[in-house]
DNA sequence: CACTCAATAGTACGTGTCGTACTATACAGA
DNA sequence: TCTGTATAGTACGACACGTACTATTGAGTG
């Protein structure tokens, strides 16, 4: 029952900060809101994410309410600790530096033909780009404080993956313009 | 002593690409030539990469030698498995989806004042920048054909990290210009 | 009303990955 | 020969991941 210690990641604020959104709520509709927002630029295998605000409600981040309908969900809540420690992560400047996890790139290296890969890419990347305009619409729907921060982060996001989506077009402007064998 | 299955990762393909690069290497001359490469766009903890030529070789995909001298460093060279391997993952235009973990977006996501964080990753970028730069430089001056992708790859990794910075100062400049508080 | 099918809402489990901390060798210079 | 620093790793426990499976709900159909 004494809480364990357990390590605190990237993906144990994204629930963290996912309550602080919406107040108590069950793993499955964290993941949903998961989706729409975090999971673009901080990954989340869903297995994972289940699993998540297990882990937290361990460490005395969390308190647990199970419901005792058909499904038995698990309702869980930001408990004084997991908001106490929310707010200073969030207001501590210090960030991990990006990583980029790029199997296209890795495929060129490898001596891949480049074309088709970054044609995939391209097309990849403008479906989500649209899918990411969309989220941003939903959201400045609600313009509530709270919501500042998923606003402010759907534009990040959004800026970058217009931003990748371009640094491929452009990459596929220039092997047109020279070696187009 | 019969190959055990294992299951090739982003990481595996990484090293036996590494090592068609290089020709027959112990770990550490292979981790430092992904620190100059593939690291860029495909992270691996250096406790991790030193661990994957073993599980290799376990599948099959490598063979092995021993050294004698002092510090018995052993050294990994393709069997005709891992070429095979390697070539049919290179050839095939399927790619995984690229994944950004950000955990600057995350944090002005989780309410964190965007200012400080997004300079330190302007700040971080030119960083990464000059240093990919320095890399494509040394790439350029060995023009063999074996290391066609590593320059490819290079071009590639260059123009989306130029563009990440590009979305940062554009975020930057857009803030600066609205709410200066 | 029973049945089936799809969507929803998860769990189990083995392999793989990560980070912290520690160890060991080589070599240069004092 | 001692001491420090760069090089070259290993140990290990916690954590993450992916595949596959399970269970509940609700809508439609006969």
């Amino acid at each position: 029952m004494s809480p364990q210690r357990i390590r605190l990641t990237g993906t144990s604020y994204a629930v963290l900060s996912l309550l602080g959104l919406l107040g108590p709520a069950t793993p499955y509709e964290l993941k949903r809101a998961l989706e729409q927002s975090v999971e673009n630029f901080w990954p989340v295998p869903h297995t994972t994410f289940y699993a998540e605000p297990a882990r937290l409600a361990a460490g005395g981040y969390l308190s647990v309410r199970q419901e005792s309908g058909g499904r038995r969900r698990k309702r869980y809540e930001l408990t004084e600790q997991g908001r106490r420690a929310l707010r200073e992560w969030a207001d501590s400047p210090e960030v991990a530096p990006p990583q980029l996890r790029e199997e296209g790139v890795l495929k060129i290296f490898a001596g891949g033909d480049p074309l088709p890969i970054m044609r995939a890419r391209r097309d990849w990347h403008r479906a989500k780009l649209a899918e990411l305009e969309g989220y941003l619409e939903g959201a400045s729907a609600d313009p509530s404080e709270e919501a500042r921060g998923a606003r402010a982060s759907l534009q990040v996001g959004i800026t970058y993956h217009r931003l990748l989506l371009e640094s491929v077009e452009r990459f596929l402007d220039s092997q047109a313009a020279t070696g187009s064998s």
